[in-house]
DNA sequence: AGCTATTGTATCGTTCGGCTATACATAGGT
DNA sequence: ACCTATGTATAGCCGAACGATACAATAGCT
């Protein structure tokens, strides 16, 4: 239980993932790590070191923009989707859900009973 | 149409797709290849400096055998499932599934309409 | 007979993302 | 005083997927 996910599964869908979980609201990298953690029931567990240059790499790309909130004492980096990064969003979604069916196909008979 | 998925979508999940396309029987590389492509409708199209570095890592793992066939004129390596590979497979699949619903549920939203 | 595409296996070096380890700082509880 | 949780960040390692390249036998065409 709650043992996490392989390294190299993520791969390729963390992106998605942190897209996804910014589409809602602005999010800061810590709640974001939460958010994740709680969504996925623990399976996934963002260490910052995967988080962070994650982050530099979605806004480098323009699919999302920060900007610091020091108001609060403790020093937050707040992000937010672009509308870039609403339509990479969902063409990433769509991509996605074929790529699953494509899976399915190919290992559902060795899938246990549901 | 037939637009090749990212490379990184393809990550971690590759064993799993040549386990599965190895489970009804034994293959070589090259038909794996081709089974694969038609399989996912062009969609998966796996570069030769792609699948033998990985047939090798699966055989050094125990999760295949393979022997030469040379009858044929044309040499042939073919690979067949051990019964690790064949207990991989299933615990794979049961994870792959456990993995894309946690997709889904994330992603649900942003997804076109069905 | 010569040419080309397909079949068939293999390795080298590059690229790039996720990871561990490390660093630093504030807040709250005991 | 100490420890945990919160919060952001970087450096360096590791390993898988890839493009380029190589080599060889076969099939089909003209």
């Amino acid at each position: 239980m709650a043992e996490k996910f392989e390294s190299d599964l993520l791969r390729g869908s963390l992106d998605l993932m942190v897209l996804s979980v910014l589409a809602s609201d602005p999010q800061y990298g810590y709640s974001i790590q939460k958010r994740l953690q709680e969504a996925s029931r623990e399976k996934v567990r963002l260490p910052a070191g995967t988080l962070y240059p994650l982050l530099h790499r979605l806004e480098a790309d323009l699919l999302i923009r920060s900007w610091l909130d020091s108001s609060t004492g403790r020093q937050r980096k707040w992000y937010a989707l672009t509308a870039k990064g609403k339509k990479r969003l969902t063409a990433q979604a769509a991509q996605w859900q074929q790529y699953a069916d494509c899976m399915q196909s190919l290992i559902g008979n060795y899938l246990p009973a549901s």
